[in-house]
DNA sequence: CGGATATCAGGGAAACTGATATTA
DNA sequence: CTAATATCAGTTGCCCTGATATCC
């Protein structure tokens, strides 16, 4: 019996984790995968979509779904690029921190939840460790099933 | 800025993970979440798909969706609880059995591209930590946004 | 030319809610 | 009566592939 597991382990905590963090980005008026988004233009303003879409582990057709939502609702805009006219520039507006705001609390509660059981030296172990899997899945390329 | 965000990088992960998951269970004739309800019920045999959905993190309904081809496959086969006539119990078929052996060695191998830059003993503190967080989360009920 | 960006069009796996019949 | 199981029916969020136009 396999008692390592981890792709079945990480599954169920994302799944586990789904109810919860759903709930607290529509009580802000987002879905999840918009909130997330959204915290990571915060950090990388004037990123590309497609930029963004490799960061996230998704297509660019995916993050441009994602994203068209967010621009439709101003809580996102975007410029051209001045030196690559095909580029467009991505940017939180005031309306998309405000939403961030609004998210955060809830995320943060979720985060305690998920570490009730951990020391802070755990915790930040775990992190290390979630990072690090992270890299190592990153930086090599999927066996495209024949 | 919150410089922890499990709930960020732990999807991040699982997302990193989907497409080689997705890649190996295809290549042995299934999608990620009939293999995943194989293994668990390769290990609980005679359980009721509703108590698998439980441990799962999904809904009865949901389980049953995904058990309905793994049924009409013969992978994996059901009866009546003698003692429970409103229970129906899951086994696995041989044939349900050999389909696990085809993808377990894809998922082993993906297992050790997680754990490449990992030492025995983090790897093992790894899965308990996320063994923890799961438990956590499974002791507490999601608030229901309002 | 090849490589990257943006976007149109369509599709699928997997979760959800709601409602219902049956049984402990 | 209430709780749990199984199941029918419909919906949704969020990924995907394929194809195309534009720009460095």
């Amino acid at each position: 019996m396999d008692n390592t597991n981890f792709t079945y382990v990480i599954k169920q905590v994302e799944l586990a984790l789904r109810p919860y963090i759903d709930g607290a980005c529509a009580a802000a008026g987002m879905t999840t995968a918009q909130y997330t988004a959204l915290t990571v233009l915060e950090r990388r303003p004037g990123i590309t979509s497609s930029e963004l879409a490799r960061r996230s582990f998704v297509r660019a057709q995916t993050m441009a779904q994602t994203m068209d939502p967010l621009l439709e609702a101003g809580l996102v805009r975007r410029e051209r690029d001045p030196g690559h006219a095909r580029r467009l520039l991505l940017y939180l507006t005031d309306t998309g921190s405000a939403a961030i705001a609004r998210a955060r609390p809830h995320v943060a509660e979720l985060e305690r939840l998920i570490l009730s059981e951990f020391t802070a030296d755990e915790a930040a172990a775990f992190a290390e460790y979630l990072r690090r899997a992270r890299r190592s899945l990153h930086e090599s390329a999927p066996v495209t099933a024949s």
